[in-house]
RNA sequence: UGGGGUGUAGCCAAGUGGUAAGGCAGCGGGUUUUGAUCCCGUCAUUCGCAGGUUCGAAUCCUGCCACCCCAGCCA
């Protein structure tokens, strides 16, 4: 019996659930979002785990809301919901519920308890609730209502549900230990008067159930078989627990506690994030920069990436900081696999060939992926004149520089060898214009193409290309982890300056003009970008910046510069 | 200083008394018309620390240390 080998701590406890026959071999998982925002890269992973190990085992997920708080809930958010769990690769099929769909059971099973002489009505203000509930040291006080009988409990409950009382006068209350260390269970709320309109059930419910009280018992109901949350809720399990103990119940679900998702360099507050749209400093919740689903889907990265990294993180109960490189990693290699290749020039530098016949052009061949025949070739035009990538040009250049310099030889992808002959510069010493010279033997495919050089660069040709603004995003914190600062400083102090760049003169090779939003390429030597979804038009396209390539030589430089610096 | 958790490489993470998997990052090399991809190699004499048990300990015991979570009528 050594089949949960490798397994993580959850999917070796439901193996071994399977083997006993605990749950009769059966697996339920349930994804229970409270519709009050936008999801983001914390709650894929929660995603993930619960429709993957549903999808494991043969077993069933369910799409929840826990809507139990209808002052913060919307059902816009809802909807976002379901189109970014779709998104993420996942099919709740008819499982989509909600806990206001409970509403009367959860209101039956509070009859119960009262009826049980465990739980009652508590009319002490929410000042006077906190102040005899103890500290982390101290034990609390009982209510001087928490004697009162079960008929005046049933009574005032009762009444409480008719709607009979203002927010706030009377509340529901477990009746288990004021002296428990464990905060929760120092007779908890179960029950409030809140006269508000849900988003669903309208005006039909004066009165609202916790988390705590709801939770285990819509679990128990929908016949969850392993109630998977973050570490947090850990000290709520025995409340959890006391629930199931203390009503009859179909299921008896078990909850199990995993570590959420950190990445270095962002931050998932709802209100911090929140803050940064208020003031501007992002589009909105889509924002390209933001670790929202609906961001990392406008920055271009892949479901399938997405879901990879889930993966890759693994499931345990330590607190952790996952790198950036891993989650770019996993992007870069989905993108490598799928993403076609193209051309284009970011920061465009002039380049005219002295000997190519005037008003001549040609049609160069190029691979769609260099790794893949199967994705075709396509057409390139070229001409006497170019444009190049001015990092590409280097008038005194080291060397290990491959690239052009003055009277050295470089490769045009797909096309000729040239010899940068001639570098003109404006009045106040800019490199405006290379004027070079082709090898007409060299073209692609021709015998003369085998001669060696040790560069080659990309360039669009300048009659036939298209413009397009290019959006370059980089992460949007400086530090790893800018809202756990030592000394305190707010987090956007540590905003990058640098996390969007736009340019407004690349030029790109034809084709591009027909890119469809969503589509995605490599831009070849450059980095993978996307077609914003929000912002291109059928034939203008606006690319986005997923992510770069892996840049040997970047690292190189960097390398080089901070060595002089010491 | 109550209770609940967690400590294995730079970052993740397997390991369940028999002699430290794997991934990412890094480093070195090869292929290459992308300084990409791909390929090869390298990267923990040691598992928070200190004792103990044992032929044998990351795994068991004792003590200590560090970090995270909890005092909403939020979830």
């Amino acid at each position: 019996m050594n089949d949960t080998a490798g397994l993580d701590f959850i999917r070796q406890i439901i193996a071994d659930d399977n083997a006993s026959g605990k749950h009769d071999g059966r697996v339920c998982t349930r994804f229970p979002p409270e519709p009050n925002g936008y999801l983001h890269i914390g709650h894929a992973k929660a995603v993930c785990l619960n429709f993957g190990i549903a999808l494991e085992n043969s077993g069933q997920c369910f799409l929840r809301f826990d809507d139990t708080n209808p002052l913060k809930e919307e059902q816009h958010f809802a909807d976002a919901i379901e189109r970014d769990v779709h998104w993420l690769g996942f099919d709740w099929e008819d499982r989509l519920t909600h806990a206001s769909d409970y509403y009367q059971q959860f209101y039956d099973c509070a009859v119960k308890l009262i009826e049980a002489g465990k739980a009652f009505v508590d009319e002490q203000t929410a000042d006077e609730i906190r102040a005899t509930r103890g500290t982390l040291t101290e034990p609390g006080k009982n209510s001087p209502y928490r004697d009162r009988p079960v008929a005046d409990n049933l009574d005032l409950f009762k009444r409480m549900r008719a709607g009979e009382f203002p927010d706030g006068v009377y509340l529901l209350r477990a009746k288990i230990d004021m002296a428990s260390p464990n905060m929760n269970m120092r007779d908890p709320a179960i029950y409030r008067i809140r006269h508000a309109s849900h988003q669903r059930t309208g005006d039909e419910w004066p009165i609202y159930p916790m988390y705590d009280f709801a939770h285990p018992i819509s679990d128990a109901l929908e016949g969850i078989t392993h109630s998977l949350c973050t570490l947090e809720f850990e000290d709520h399990r025995p409340l959890y627990d006391w629930v199931l103990d203390n009503l009859d119940l179909p299921y008896r679900p078990r909850q199990i506690e995993f570590s959420r998702l950190n990445v270095a360099y962002m931050i998932t507050s709802k209100r911090k994030l929140a803050e940064l749209i208020e003031q501007g400093q992002v589009g909105g919740w889509d924002d390209p920069r933001m670790p929202t689903i609906a961001g990392l889907r406008r920055r271009g990265y892949p479901p399938a990436a997405l879901r990879d990294f889930c993966e890759r993180v693994g499931v345990t109960k330590k607190d952790h900081l996952i790198e950036m490189a891993l989650l770019e990693n996993c992007v870069r290699e989905n993108l490598n696999e799928h993403a076609p290749r193209a051309m284009a020039v970011l920061n465009p530098l002039k380049l005219v060939l002295t000997n190519y016949p005037a008003d001549q052009t040609e049609l160069m061949t190029a691979a769609n992926h260099p790794n893949r025949p199967e994705l075709g070739k396509r057409d390139l035009p070229f001409s006497g004149e170019l444009w190049i990538e001015r990092d590409d040009f280097m008038e005194d250049a080291p060397k290990k520089f491959f690239r052009l310099k003055p009277g050295g030889e470089v490769r045009l992808r797909n096309a000729y060898i040239v010899r940068c002959d001639e570098v003109v510069k404006s009045d106040s010493g800019e490199v405006t214009e290379l004027r070079c010279s082709y090898d007409p033997d060299t073209r692609s495919g021709l015998p003369g193409a085998s001669r060696k050089v040790k560069g080659t660069i990309h360039w669009v040709s300048a009659p036939h290309a298209i413009s397009a603004p290019v959006r370059l995003y980089d992460r949007l914190f400086t530090i790893p982890r800018p809202d756990m600062d030592k000394d305190g400083r707010d987090f956007k102090e540590f905003l990058n300056p640098e996390s969007l760049q736009e340019k407004t003169d690349a030029q790109l090779e034809p084709a591009l003009a027909d890119a469809m939003a969503g589509d995605v390429f490599q831009f070849e030597r450059v980095g993978y970008f996307v077609v914003d979804q929000e912002h291109s038009q059928p034939g203008a396209p606006v690319f986005n910046r997923v992510v770069t390539l892996r840049d040997s030589w970047a690292k190189q430089e960097k390398a080089a510069l901070q060595a002089l610096e010491k």
